[in-house]
DNA sequence: TCAAAAGTGTTGACCCTACACCCATGA
DNA sequence: TCATGGGTGTAGGGTCAACACTTTTGA
């Protein structure tokens, strides 16, 4: 595989391995990512990231993005995907570890400085290099994590009415056309949350607070398709 | 793990990239993986891999190292996960991108290189680096992707029995507790293969052969939520 | 007493599993 | 005619989508 002499031969050109963290949030009833403006590019925006420590494994680095930018700690992170193409910076030969993120809005820290900003997944500002695809990437796997895994509790408050969860649902999978009723009873019959003693005003009759279980199981098995 | 042998000293740390491709194949009612001997650790093996080219994007690198190894082309590829941590190589900085390949058994070419073979995923041999980790994570993903996708065929040969189709899940599974009747519905349902006028002898009754419809729907859409 | 939203029950269609059964072939 | 493995039909239990319904609150 790799030998001693490959790294002479290859030290020629310089590489650089970075990481991309893709921060997903639900605020205002919209699905939204953590974008920075560039300053070597005016009008251009990027995903937060940058280059991996020497002795930095990939998560941390990931995971020190995230502290940087959002001063949040403790967030569910996990590997996306690797782009490498040749061309992806015209600067030199950079390759990105994409990471997706997800926080719950209610974790997230006011913040005065106007370059960073949260943009809805439905309406992204234009992304510099290949990060528009990191999103949209990320968003088809957040889309596919959320039916078989609890994931969309990541970006739940600590508790929440079952009409704001089946809203999250529908906010990220873009289909608001879900049934009230069925949808109330696979979350119950999941076991996956548990009532507290509280209830929030609506302009109806109030509406009951959740929260996750800690002990809930966090992943179905898929059904099979095939066969 | 191995040894720290020969450090290679720097003045500066130098990032290497590689690829390692993890290459199924379905022999002998039985999951195997091509793997490779080190010269350098006597006793340990490794998956097909090595330095990504300075101009050359990540996939290529893998497919590279298909055709390398095993002079097949055309083959199914994707990518799989990015394993990066500092201490994976003990003597140098080195992430790799791993990916995994489905090769039907059919299309492998005879070799008579005493460094390779072809191993059992139940039965490895010692791996060098992180490569276990690598098959075994590779073993989950095809896992998930035969259930929700029609990969499962590339490990196929041209023609073949619906039989021998059912004890390829069964073999990627390690369940060999498919019904024979469902399997064979769910498969004529879905409309994925087609027969083609031959039969294959048997013990008792021929089994009629079938091949892959090249206008079969490849993914089916899990429209399931948690859980 | 009405609007609004929470929250529940029912029903028929569909799907999945288990298992029994028939069919074609060679010895 | 029997063993072997290919190939199919069916009953019943579970799941799901659709939708109507009841409950609780504030105005």
């Amino acid at each position: 595989m790799i030998n001693p002499k490959a790294v002479i031969e290859h030290t020629e050109w310089v590489w650089s391995v970075a990481v991309d963290v893709v921060i997903f949030t639900l605020r205002n009833r919209d699905l939204q990512v953590h974008v920075i403006q560039r300053q070597d590019h005016p009008g251009y925006w990027s995903l937060p990231g940058g280059i991996v420590g020497a002795t930095e494994a990939l998560e941390e680095a990931a995971m020190r993005q995230l502290r940087e930018q959002t001063t949040v700690d403790d967030v569910y992170l996990q590997q996306l995907f690797t782009y490498g193409d040749p061309q992806r910076d015209s600067r030199r030969r950079v390759i990105s570890v994409a990471y997706f993120a997800l926080l719950a809005a209610d974790r997230i820290k006011p913040d005065g400085d106007e370059n960073r900003a949260w943009c809805s997944v439905y309406d992204l500002p234009p992304m510099a290099f290949d990060h528009a695809r990191m999103v949209d990437d990320a968003l088809t796997r957040l889309r596919y994590k959320i039916e078989y895994s609890a994931a969309a509790f990541e970006l739940m408050p600590e508790e929440f009415t079952l009409r704001e969860l089946q809203e999250a649902y529908m906010t990220i999978l873009n289909d608001h056309r879900l049934d009230k009723a069925n949808f109330r009873k696979k979350i119950h019959e999941a076991r996956i949350v548990e009532p507290v003693n509280r209830y929030q005003k609506t302009a109806g009759r109030p509406a009951r607070l959740y929260r996750f279980r800690k002990d809930a199981r966090l992943e179905s098995k898929a059904r099979r398709f095939f066969p």
